[in-house]
DNA sequence: ATACTTTACCTAGAATGTCTACTCGAGATG
DNA sequence: CATCTCGAGTAGACATTCTAGGTAAAGTAT
């Protein structure tokens, strides 16, 4: 019970994917790791739950995008490595250029060209 | 059938309701208007379904965050008209420091601050 | 030895919100 | 009259996240 979950953000459904695919872009973790490395990365903006973390790593395993390998964590526990394959590679890059897409189109909303100091 | 439909993006769970209140700042509109405002708006990334919009809009009345009135539309037909209401606001200026929070976080991940040209 | 904490993995079921695929009525148009 | 468009609506499927559990093994303290 750290005092940083404090205002911790939920995940908009689908992004959880992206972040997944873009850690392991730096390299092979574990299940752990990721979650930890995306906390700390946001700046502890997002909060990544074990019961999302796991059934989204075993979807992309499932679609090919990441594969796993046994090993020992740097606690000297057991745990699964999971890596990034070319297929998820490419689509890390189609999600990436969606996310883009869509942020930018909301911001369009939100904050329409010529609309100033409002609100 | 209009041949724009192409590459619209699917919305993410949560955007729509920020989506919706945000157009209402402008002024009262009715359902269809709502929707074809954010496509517009948005350059004909997001598309805004039907199937979404008026459960949307039922939802943020109950919430009270807006109010209806019948009325007539400009082309003559009946419609119900959507007003934000002041807890509406309350809640749209909430989301919106949310949504750029998040939008942040993930930014922050996907292009960490170090790491250029690379992918 | 024993207890406790931490690490790492996992799952079931609820909750949420969007999508597809319809229906319906009324005004406009031919 | 038939047809099209506008505007509102719903049911059910679907996908993903969250809550709230649980397991096992390693480290730490007593």
């Amino acid at each position: 019970m750290s005092t940083r979950d404090v205002d911790r953000i939920e995940l908009l459904q689908g992004t959880l994917d992206l972040l997944i695919l873009r850690t392991l872009l730096l390299g092979p973790l574990h299940g752990h790791a990721i979650a930890k490395s995306i906390e700390r990365n946001s700046e502890d903006v997002l909060a990544v739950e074990q019961g999302s973390l796991y059934p989204a790593l075993h979807r992309l395993l499932k679609r090919g995008w990441i594969s796993s390998e046994e090993g020992t964590s740097e606690n000297n526990r057991r745990a699964k490595f999971y890596r990034l394959t070319a297929k998820g590679r490419r689509q890390l890059r189609a999600e990436s250029a969606k996310w883009e897409r869509l942020a930018r189109a909301i911001g369009r909303i939100l904050r329409p060209a010529g609309e100033e100091g409002r609100l």
